[in-house]
DNA sequence: TATGAATGAGTATTCATTCAT
DNA sequence: TATGAATGAATACTCATTCAT
């Protein structure tokens, strides 16, 4: 939702630079060369940096986008189903897992991960009433668990089955016990 | 453990390069640059090079060191406080947790990642013999969660509250459960 | 001047775009963006370089009409206070000096320089015959001492007092002296 | 004078990207790219940035060689044949004006360039006292026309004769008067 | 004719690694 | 063996200029 409208064109690069951009940098890290983005996105590097002044921006904006699909993707779950999403899709991307847990996210995009964190709210409360998890867990906790999985996801390599058993011993543990 | 012993002089500098290697990777992170290191170590660059030909070999040297201290460290905890260790640990030090996670971890330091393995399985045996952890779980997903809470802990700024809470969810998804 | 005459409209631009040019290039130097001319003349890139089909011929417009502006204020003055006027000008504005010494002036605007100096020439011999000036000087010096003093005004921020000084000093060497 | 010795390796590459700077940014003016410096110098880029770690250190250091130069030249002279000396210099070497005219030579060379105004004083004193030079002329407006003067000539291609006749009136303003 | 997005060569600077001293 | 100067490939970013809309 940019504040001033695109032209088309200049739209349709924006979209082909951060998808180009989320792929090269789930591939190669944050180290990846701009160039590189620029390459598979089939523009010229002058192009990337008119539309992201910065490589932080560029980063930023793959955030962004990338958090607000999130938020739009809790809609359609519960609590633990949101977990094994996130937890899938960061073990796809690289990026969901380094983003999500950026030290600096909080400051370059509070909007952004604030609605990631009322979306959880939401579902951690509808979860507490139905008696799905219990009421001694509080969002702090929750949003701590789901970051650190997604990047044990990144980083590890886990097959569906581990996956599972890893997100069982979670859930266990959220589950209201005698 | 060189193969080679060697001149006290330059064991001794072996010695305070990784020292100067830690310290400056845990408060820059692994983009630090080599020179720094030598700074901070009080040597010339090329001393560094000398005994590690490669900053991969450097940042592998480190992780070997940290995670041998993790296996002896093992050996005075029960699983539930080494796990309290570890990913106190990782908040401590950026690197221990960045390396733990290594995607090439297993790959470049086959021997260190296979003796922390044992030791969380003895760990792993001993509390389920007891009875403190449901014999349902494995070793895998212990050490994804291991991993997992050490890459949150590095990242989220956890204050020790909170620490202490996440680290109760995951003790309760451990614990037996009628 | 220009050979074809332009459609109201873009005349406007071509002025719009000069006057922004000897702004931007006075506050910013002649390393100044072209962008930032076109974002002070309130149009788009393209547009300057419709006009202007190089930053080169850019700066030779300005050129140009600062010396006939130059040639113009000759009118209304004797050759020191010409002098005086010349150099408070430069004092302001960076071009003017600047561009008097651009090495080629008289290669890319030979009319215009020869207007100047031809406007200078009738000063000269004005104040030559009123017996002002000593007849022993010739143009060409007079002519460098002017270039020498923008540039010197230009770049040596001096206030009124020392301009005033430097001046009488070279005015005295141009004086009939027994 | 460094104040750490240099190996004489590195000593004699300092000279030499030094002697190369000057000749390239006096020939293609400050916008020279660095590359092109060591290209001259016979030396890779790494050890340009080595020995100046920006390239307005570089310029500076140029400066500040160039103005201890004068200086040292300034004890052969008297005031006159060092405005001669400074001049021809001047139309010889890009460097000379432009540097002694940098905006910021006050500011990043306030040494330097005391010494030189130092200097001046000396010679302008001695002047005074023979009777070669009026005592109402004071420093400022001195240096002032040695700096327009450098200026002058650096951008005006003046030949030997020129340059003679141009002098010529502004020793004039200097001398006593009746 | 005006717009402003796209191009791409060019520039300062960094840093792992090599090698002469 | 240690030193630290030299190397040069790589990288983020700029800007004059072109061209599709």
């Amino acid at each position: 939702m940019p504040e001033v409208p695109l032209r088309a064109d200049a739209a349709r690069n924006r979209t082909r630079i951060l998808d180009a951009a989320e792929a090269v940098f789930a591939e190669l890290g944050p180290t990846a060369s701009t160039e590189e983005v620029a390459r598979r996105a089939g523009v010229a590097i002058g192009t990337v940096f008119r539309h992201f002044p910065t490589k932080k921006d560029l980063l930023a904006a793959i955030m962004k986008r990338l958090l607000a699909q999130l938020v739009a993707d809790a809609g359609e779950h519960d609590l633990f189903s949101f977990f094994r999403h996130v937890v899938a899709e960061a073990a796809a991307k690289k990026t969901v897992a380094d983003l999500l847990a950026a030290a600096d996210l909080d400051i370059r995009l509070p909007e952004a991960a604030a609605h990631l964190r009322d979306a959880v709210e939401t579902l951690l409360t509808t979860a507490q009433s139905s008696g799905a998890v219990t009421s001694d867990v509080r969002l702090p906790e929750v949003m701590a668990l789901l970051v650190s999985l997604c990047q044990g996801a990144l980083h590890g390599g886990w097959d569906q089955a581990l996956q599972s058993r890893i997100l069982d011993v979670v859930f266990t543990g959220l589950r209201p016990h005698s």
